[in-house]
DNA sequence: CGCCAGGGCCATA
DNA sequence: TATGGCCATGGC
């Protein structure tokens, strides 16, 4: 029994089972995590709703440059997310911008990989929330967590992803919810600035029990 | 006013 | 391979 395995109990039971990610559609995924990188959700939220009728690859492809940054400004870095939004649009057009065929894991990542603007928490998160296939996300919450408690998983994205990864079973469901539930955890209690550790789901294992 | 947010790219050593 | 500078808005 792993403290990976352990932690996810805990934030089950509280959760319950989320199968999550904010978006109404797909691509409207791959435009959040785009969108999402490095920047608070509540300013993504403002950019998507600037698209209206407009949360369509045909726009971003056909959209200029400064005509899609215009749209996506609340959500920060708006020059080079127009440019991201754009190539990974152009990578979702080789699939018909549709998500259902059965795809492979090992062809799609490095895919992934090589568009600019995609890493790796982007990519894994465009795997498994818009596609379904079975990667670990790692976020800064995965690594706040990582660091709050006993979780001996390695330094780095690519370590802490094996970490996990190596200590639950490959289910797209429970990497989904178990990810979901690190954000919500993050965002309820964990946080950085105000933690509520006498109330989070994982106080009790806390290395962090006061606030500064 | 300063700090922060669900990163990633690029130059440099 | 591993840092550091850069990108930029809005909430607190």
């Amino acid at each position: 029994m792993s403290n990976v395995s352990e932690i996810y109990e805990k934030l089950n039971a509280h959760y319950g089972d989320l199968q999550w990610w904010p978006a109404k559609s797909p691509y409207e995924m791959i435009v959040g995590a785009v969108l999402t990188q490095n920047t608070a959700w509540s300013n993504v939220e403002k950019a998507l709703a600037n698209f209206g009728e407009n949360l369509t690859p045909r726009f971003v492809l056909d959209a200029s440059p400064s005509e899609l940054a215009n749209v996506i400004r609340p959500a920060g870095f708006f020059n080079q997310k127009a440019t991201y939004l754009k190539s990974v649009t152009e990578w979702f057009a080789r699939y018909n911008f549709d998500v259902a065929a059965p795809r492979a894991l090992e062809i799609l990542r490095p895919e992934l990989l090589a568009v600019k603007g995609v890493g790796k928490e982007t990519a894994d998160s465009i795997l498994l929330y818009a596609f379904g296939l079975p990667t670990f996300v790692i976020d800064a919450y995965t690594m706040r967590i990582c660091a709050r408690h006993p979780i001996d998983a390695g330094k780095g994205y690519d370590a802490v992803k094996a970490h996990f990864e190596a200590n639950l079973p490959r289910d797209v469901q429970l990497y989904n919810n178990y990810h979901a539930a690190i954000v919500y955890t993050c965002k309820d209690f964990c946080r950085k600035r105000n933690p509520l550790c006498e109330k989070c789901p994982l106080g009790d294992t806390c290395r962090r029990q006061t606030h500064e």
